[in-house]
DNA sequence: AGTTTAAGTCAGCCTTGTTGACTTTCCAAG
DNA sequence: CTTGGAAAGTCAACAAGGCTGACTTAAACT
């Protein structure tokens, strides 16, 4: 079993828990090609845009907190403002987002997706989601549990905060 | 609860799944925010030396199967060939990799770390695996088949493949 | 009035991906 | 033995998307 590195952990009271470098290895590898099958049919999608990666994820999370700053983005995204500047601006010249000026602060823009905008965001989206149904599908429920503790707990704080910010779902 | 969409799908036997948008939408952001953790600790190592995530993606697969080739590699990482050689060019000029003329098949270059690479290879995988044993710890023996079975269902095909092949682990 | 903040812009650089064209080496089949 | 094709490497050009640094504008705060 090849476990001198073993790091044999005490579960919640139950289980013994035996975690050898190449079970931990196994792991890295599973987030390395899940994360790349993950992002695959997006990819595609977007590619007919001219877009990438990067409109994707400001897309996303303007259409999950309409109304939001280049700010606050900024702090989700963990990118500077000229990297997100350049992509923000090929999507308000291509009429997919919209950039209010604020109504009490008015140094601040507003983001929101136009119907346009709306209409890539479902189709990207719907990709991903469908993928992540039938992976969890395949998986059982008792893994889907499994799956979002484990993430959580390997996100960076600061992110994690965003990440239980972001909803109205449970947990 | 807002499950106008929800996929009600039966478990093994036992629970009901409840999909809904929303908490496939929090899959999503889980996979977006944890895979920005799972980099971070080898990006900064990596700034020291000057190299980026496509080195340290191929430090890690030349140590995981020593002696493989260019072309193995590059069907793993799904990169072509120039881009695979450029980065393994600087590897090998700085003395990490060693890249050896096949005995059989002369055209073939089979691919070790030196000991200079070994110890870069080290540096990340234990940083990286610290972070996952911490996450895995944190989250209990229970989440840890589910994160692996999820992620495992979230592979293309052919990267499964790979995965499964991988190593003399479980599973 | 002066400072700070939010946003945007310009210029330049790097990594890492892409395509296309081409050479060298070598195995293997005709 | 020759020729076709596979494996590897190289060169050039390009694009996306990160980065830093410097700077402007407008608005808000103190």
């Amino acid at each position: 079993m090849a476990d001198r590195t073993a790091a044999n952990v005490m579960g919640r009271g139950e289980s013994l828990l035996f975690l050898t470098d190449d079970q931990l290895r196994r792991g890295i590898e599973a987030m390395f090609f899940a994360y790349r099958g993950f992002t695959a049919d997006p990819d595609r999608i977007l590619q007919d845009y001219g877009y990438g990666r990067a409109h994707h994820r400001a897309i996303h999370f303007i259409n999950r907190s309409p109304g939001t700053t280049v700010n606050n983005l900024l702090s989700i995204l963990g990118v500077t403002k000229q990297s997100l500047n350049r992509v923000l601006r090929s999507l308000v010249e291509d009429g997919l987002v919209d950039s209010r000026v604020g109504i009490r602060d008015k140094r601040e823009r507003h983001l929101h997706l136009t119907e346009k905008g709306a209409a890539l965001e479902r189709a990207l989206s719907e990709a991903q989601r469908t993928r992540m149904r039938d992976a969890f599908r395949a998986a059982g429920p008792d893994a889907v549990s499994g799956f979002r503790a484990v993430l959580e707990q390997m996100m960076d704080p600061d992110m994690r905060r965003h990440y239980l910010d972001g909803g109205d779902g449970p947990r």
